[in-house]
DNA sequence: CTGTTGCATTTTGTATACAACATGCCAAAG
DNA sequence: CTTTGGCATGTTGTATACAAAATGCAACAG
């Protein structure tokens, strides 16, 4: 017997209702802030409160959502200074994930880093915002991935995905945009040659920049 | 007013369940690796499953169980790599946190952990371990907190909480302990000068001793 | 003796009923 | 007119009943 088990999905209604909330945070079709009604949700998203109070003590933990005693869930509604905060911490994780990628990237990698890359930036060319960021998050996911670290992946996973309910994935000012791009193609430089430092100061710069692009979205405290 | 003014913190039961879980977890009570049957824990705990189950929700978001589809919570067991991993990862949070701390860092603040260094000092020369933890960590919760970063801090307590689960409290070598004591001080110090690059150094170095006093305890894979 | 099959039992997963609490409204007192 | 008390209503919190899946065991075939 070969261990082939199917990766049918049968069960884990609170995990794919938790799945279906996070989207809709996202997407915000749910509004920071907003209050969640338990009845109401449940009955459209087609399962029992009991598995979807589960999916919101999950996305609880992923500081998406707070709770309040007796009064129910509402979608959290970050402040400047917990964006700020959540950058520095990010900047400090980027920074380790660079470092130890360098120290394990293979040329193979390298390879397939630039072709992302190049991916990028035609959708870039193309003003093709959607495709961008889609690139840009798995460049990100793909060096991370190389520093083989999971519990940093998961660590970034959770600080990415609280950011990702901000939804600042609509404006970005055009000259922002090439730096970002160029920024870019530096990293991977610095990560073919090596070259932890330079890394690491590639993406400071990079993540204040991005701060500072999320923080001019942002209209509320 | 009827004198039975007990805390009605009659809510959150999930939360303390989770509370008792932890406690259960990191004293050992619940080994790695185990098993939990949520009809006998809902009875030990006087709880019903519904709310022992956000309770594992809870825990399994905190990284101190794994949940399996139709087959129940269990106790994670950490592997040598895993705890590596979030060794290298809390290096990287302490080094921000005391690059924060020596920005931000008041005379008062010097003063009350000097204190607690005394106490701990005081801990250390009579030889008791677990008032030296205590102190230990609180002075490490302390320059966190004075770092001023909430989901930092945040951060830095969950992966805590995972390698508390570990009961590595229990051995520690004479000649580390007494090193890790000199370190302490020379944190402070560190900080009394405002030398984030000292500070850095030190912390970097303290956590690797650390790592090496942890994985000597470990006799799982 | 080994391995498989089917059944009985146990355990997890979900829905729902009921209890505790919060909220909004209206009436009545000041 | 404002404030306060109490009731009606809705919402969250917990327990429990029921369904589905896994587990263990024994009988049986090879």
């Amino acid at each position: 017997m070969d261990g082939s088990h199917f990766p049918i999905a049968r069960q884990a209604l609170p995990e794919a209702a938790a799945e279906r909330l996070r989207s809709l945070i996202i997407e915000g079709e749910l509004a920071p802030g907003a209050r969640l009604n338990e009845r109401e949700l449940s009955e459209r998203l087609g399962v029992s409160r009991t598995p979807l109070r589960e999916a919101f003590r999950m996305l609880a933990a992923d500081g998406l959502l707070v709770q309040l005693p007796n009064r129910g869930a509402q979608v959290v509604a970050l402040s400047r200074d917990d964006v700020r905060h959540a950058f520095e911490v990010m900047a400090s994780l980027e920074s380790l994930s660079g470092e130890l990628a360098t120290q394990r990237v293979t040329d193979a990698d390298i390879a397939q880093l630039r072709a992302m890359q190049a991916e990028m930036e035609a959708a870039h060319a193309a003003h093709d915002l959607p495709n961008y960021y889609r690139v840009n998050r798995a460049i990100h996911d793909r060096i991370n991935a190389i520093a083989g670290n999971p519990i940093l992946t998961q660590t970034f996973r959770t600080l990415n995905m609280r950011l990702h309910a901000l939804r600042f994935r609509s404006n970005l000012v055009p000259a922002k945009w090439d730096q970002a791009v160029g920024e870019h193609r530096d990293m991977i430089d610095a990560l073919a040659t090596r070259d932890g430092a330079r890394l690491r100061d590639i993406l400071a710069r990079h993540l204040k920049a991005k701060l500072q692009a999320v923080l001019e979205t942002m209209d509320t405290p």
